[in-house]
DNA sequence: TATTAGCACTATCAGCTGATGAGTGCTAAT
DNA sequence: ATTAGCACTCATCAGCTGATAGTGCTAATA
């Protein structure tokens, strides 16, 4: 495994002109997609330099490794350092239209059931539609989620269902078996016994405390409480394998930005690996913000030539997921970015309001 | 639209040695995957004839519309209708090996959580490793199954969480507003009149009757009647918007049976419209066995140079879904039709043996 | 009479060709 | 410092080539 990139910072200074000569070629290739030449930049840039001039800091640009050529005698393209300059200096806040923005709050909004996956789902959706690139979403992580409510209904006599859920509205059910055949009374007294002990506790600290609870001296418990910690050890053995949405997919094929299939391949065998999805997405080293990933800068192989552009999202208190699209280098930074920038607010206010709305 | 053709149907019969060079050639075209000429199917047929001869009998079986050329000059294909009649006349009840057998039935035993989702999404995944093809599956209608529990859960004093778990093992969560603040000790007493109500019932019927008490005379009702119709009349209206389960998708782009990337658009669209797939697989006339549509025989138009094959799977009263594989018209029928089939057959028996398991 | 050998014909494919054009780098003039 | 001019490079494309693998037809054959 290669050691890659941190990011690709540029220490140079480069004079103004030449900044807008880069910026003519990046832009360029944005909206071409094709390798840009001195000439119709010259035209294109409207700064009165000939095409001469214009090799002369394009060859500079090569030079300090922000351009590159596929072919001698093809015009050139930007590097992934090209467009890390490019984001970081170049790139403002830009404001999403007013139509754009309506159109990201009313998809979040209909929803019709106000359950947690379902908002996430479209989301999704959402953003893979608004920016024809793959988009990635992780739920929230079960462990650190509160505890808002537990309850056990009994199915048969040796299965019971327990339904739990998380003070940010996620329902998750899970049949369990039992071998003793426990009646509905003795399961509510165990399920308000629970509710009781754990309330606004993560699931993380509640599994810990009930493994506590039953190294301790057994005999202590009377048999409710043995069967409450008994039950709930199994309930909260909940697998922590936070889900991963991914929408969007096609585009990857379909679109001519992606150019290689071949890479797109190994990205679509990727996206199989939940957990590697799982990891793309979380391992996030600075807080909160927007987070963009060029190429190279990717630690992973068969996303070095995507960029990855990803924004968490939270409740009132806690970091909960991640959203973000995978779209080839030369993406439409301008937009893309305020998209996913504002989408992940939306999504966040959306999950406050729907959590804060318990008693 | 243009009206399509129902079944392939061959009228003419065929003799003994015609039926034999067909037949070769079709098997060519399956496992080759290149059009197959005179000269190569003179010996690998080993039937002693000559190049000549075969390509008499070939001109033949052409102009009864088994078989085309894309160019003059190239060797013949199988059409539609030669590939139903090999499936019709020539494809015997293949037995798969014990090993694959015993694949399905582990992969199928192994899901951890009982429930029927999650069983489905693995089936679903395992037949599309299995053929690497496309794989759809239906979840079961929730209109049509059984009641076996529903229970409401106070979440506060406007939100009520409904659990509703079906005889299969469904589980559905809906998450109701209420006005009213409602006690959980009032809740149950609700939930255990529903359910001595209606046990054993299907959603559908059950709906069908809270409406008609709804229009009975309201005043005769006291107080808990008048909720509890409430309640379940805004449970039980789940959206009959049944599960499609999709997996398999990259292989329609990746495997070098799909010849026309055009048309694996065509179905990435077409997968994207969960009503539009659900119709494809749930609309059967005939009760049992496998299905298979070949080519044209597809109604929906993007389908028409592929073949699906697709089983039904059922408890031990009702038919709850179908699973089926979207392949390439020269498709290895002689080893998919018998995985298909076995698997509908192994996903029935867990399904029964599952939803049994209650008292 | 059914089968086969022989032959003319045709489409595809890989490889080569030369023309074209976009783009570069260098140098000398401005 | 900038630019015009020029020689050069290389990718692409159309057109040509021969080789290959297939067909259909006809005449010879068992």
């Amino acid at each position: 495994m290669s050691k890659t990139v941190q990011r690709l910072e540029t220490k140079e200074s480069i004079d103004e002109r030449t900044q807008r000569v880069l910026r003519g070629i990046i832009e360029g290739y944005i909206t071409s997609n094709e390798p840009v030449g001195s000439r119709s930049l010259s035209k294109t840039l409207e700064m009165g330099l000939s095409p001469a001039t214009i090799r002369n800091i394009m060859s500079d640009l090569s030079d300090m490794g922000f351009l590159m050529q596929l072919h001698t005698s093809a015009g050139r393209i930007p590097t992934d350092k090209a467009y890390r300059f490019y984001v970081d200096q170049v790139v403002v806040a830009n404001q999403l239209t007013r139509k754009l923005q309506k159109r990201i709050q009313e998809a979040t909004q209909e929803g019709g059931t106000n359950q947690v996956e379902d908002l996430l789902i479209s989301t999704t959706r959402l953003l893979a539609g608004l920016t024809q690139f793959v988009c990635l979403t992780s739920s929230p992580r079960v462990e650190t989620s509160i505890l808002r409510r537990i309850e056990f209904i009994r199915l048969s006599s040796q299965q019971i269902l327990v339904v739990l859920v998380t003070r940010n509205g996620q329902v998750r059910n899970k049949i369990i078996a039992t071998t003793e055949d426990l009646s509905q009374d003795f399961l509510n007294t165990v399920s308000s016994f629970l509710n009781e002990q754990f309330h606004n506790r993560s699931l993380h600290e509640i599994r810990q405390q009930i493994l506590e609870s039953m190294v301790e001296d057994k005999e202590r418990y009377d048999r409710l409480l043995a069967q409450a910690v008994r039950l709930g050890k199994k309930a909260f053995e909940l697998e922590d394998a936070p889900e991963v949405y991914i929408e969007g997919q096609h585009n990857l094929i379909f679109s001519e930005r992606f150019r290689n299939l071949n890479s797109a391949r190994g990205l679509m065998d990727a996206f199989e690996h939940k957990s590697m999805i799982m990891n793309l997405l979380d391992s996030t080293v600075e807080a909160d913000g927007i987070q963009i990933y060029i190429g190279i800068e990717n630690e992973l192989e068969s996303l070095q030539d995507c960029t990855m552009v990803k924004a968490q999202y939270s409740d009132q208190n806690n970091v909960l997921g991640t959203i973000g699209v995978i779209g080839p280098t030369n993406m439409d930074y301008q937009t893309v970015i305020p998209v996913v920038d504002f989408t992940a607010r939306i999504l966040s206010q959306t999950i406050t309001q729907q959590s804060s709305s318990c008693d």
